[in-house]
DNA sequence: CGCGGCTTTTGATCTTGATCAAATGATCGC
DNA sequence: GCGATCATTTGATCAAGATCAAAAGCCGCG
């Protein structure tokens, strides 16, 4: 009994969390928020902080995952490709969310750094570990997944079914809300990805991406500073123009 | 010790399963492989079984999800609309899926039968009790949301990239290889879908998806005997043009 | 500064799939 | 079996977005 209070005391003063991982800023957001001080310096053993530049490879579609990680900063893009070449990203991740694949070999897909990217990375045989004695650490991954798949639906719906103008409009407003989470939509922000990743992200060229940018900056929808700086003065009016009812 | 073995011995024997499961089509596949008898008991004594015509609509958007359920027989479509009409089917659920949403009190989809359906349904409280004593229960949710997570995912490169045409053949494809998921590529089936089912799958019209059947069928991919029987001589013909590598 | 290699924008034209319209085919109740 | 109704196919035209082409910006570097 006085070792659980023990624990818990220490728990509290961080004194038994590794050092890289007290000043962490995915320590709440990723997986680890769910894990005890003791899986925690297991987790740590194993992990290494890797900088990844824009357009680093960090997993190649049908190559072994032999690796998960938190994002510590940066957005990554997951994309599929066709044999031959056509591209589409179906998924991009913002710190601190978790990367990687539970109970699959081979991935289906490809990751690659969009911006430049910090990440903690373990190989998969110590998160498989830790699941199976942590109970909430299936939850939390569960979780993402769930929410993955929301935000999956919901760019199949803009895939599907929205005109060249709404896509590009509902990609500026997914950016707003996600690059600082916490604060609601950003006024103004740098766009992440390219006009070539926009497009991919979209199923549209690069030119009509291009294209319908110009058209929202002359509708006023937008400000764009330079290429990869745009303001929003009112999301309202954005959300419509992305066909989001508000 | 005793009251184990003679669990397990029940177990083996099904005399402690609830007569409505023992002869059901889901009880392996669904949520309640991973059941123990008690568990079973518990979640049968709130179950019902429900049959839902085509076209009937199981859950709205928007609408609060307090059920949730197996599907015994049939195809569900998931689907989402936008403001205006326009719509999207984001996912196709087969037997013996499991259709819910844990731990979410609001359905961002709407849920309707596609075909004639039985659904064993049940109150969300009931089946969320059980995850949280049973370990493997969430396991088999997280891993049928990871499926999913990649079905949507496949798709979202179909509806980004792919020409018309190879989009509806990968639908045949698609359900060629789940009528009957043991038995790998069905050489004949019928579809569980109208024109406008599958070009709102497709973000097609139905027009294009018929004329692209068509062509189908002159080009000798594929044979039409009425317009939801198809059948598939040569299913590596057709999944080169679904634009699926093999 | 000015050059070479990028990304991005803009322009002209073409193609795919949408739209509008009508014919054909299936199904069901009577 | 016979209309009525609904689903599907086929046809003619249109338009959104792709493609092809070139100009304009935007660096980093000698």
């Amino acid at each position: 009994m006085q070792i659980v209070i023990e624990h818990s005391r220490k728990d509290i003063h961080n004194s038994d969390i590794p050092v890289v991982c007290a000043a962490c800023e995915a320590r709440h957001g990723g997986v680890c928020g769910t894990l005890t001080p003791r899986q925690l310096t297991e987790l740590s053993r194993h992990a290494a902080r890797r900088r990844v530049e824009p357009g680093g490879e960090m997993i190649g579609q049908g190559e072994a995952a032999n690796n998960y990680a938190n994002i510590i900063r940066g957005v990554v893009k997951l994309s599929k490709m066709l044999s031959d070449g056509r591209q589409q990203i179906v998924g991009l991740q913002f710190a601190p969310d978790f990367m990687g694949r539970p109970f699959m070999r081979e991935s289906a897909l490809s990751a690659e750094a969009a911006t430049d990217t910090d990440v903690c990375a373990f190989p998969r045989a110590v998160i498989e570990r830790l699941v199976a004695e942590a109970p909430g650490l299936e939850h939390r991954l569960h979780q993402q997944a769930l929410k993955e798949l929301d935000e999956a639906r919901d760019w199949m719906l803009t895939l599907g079914r929205k005109t060249a103008q709404e896509k590009v409009a509902s990609f500026l407003y997914l950016i707003a809300t996600h690059v600082d989470p916490e604060n609601g939509v950003a006024k103004e922000f740098d766009l992440p990805l390219s006009r070539a990743d926009i497009a991919d992200y979209l199923g549209l060229t690069i030119e009509t991406v291009s294209r319908q940018i110009t058209k929202l900056r002359k509708e006023g929808v937008i400000r764009v500073d330079n290429s990869r700086r745009v303001s929003v003065p009112d999301s309202r009016r954005l959300m419509r123009h992305a066909g989001i009812d508000c």
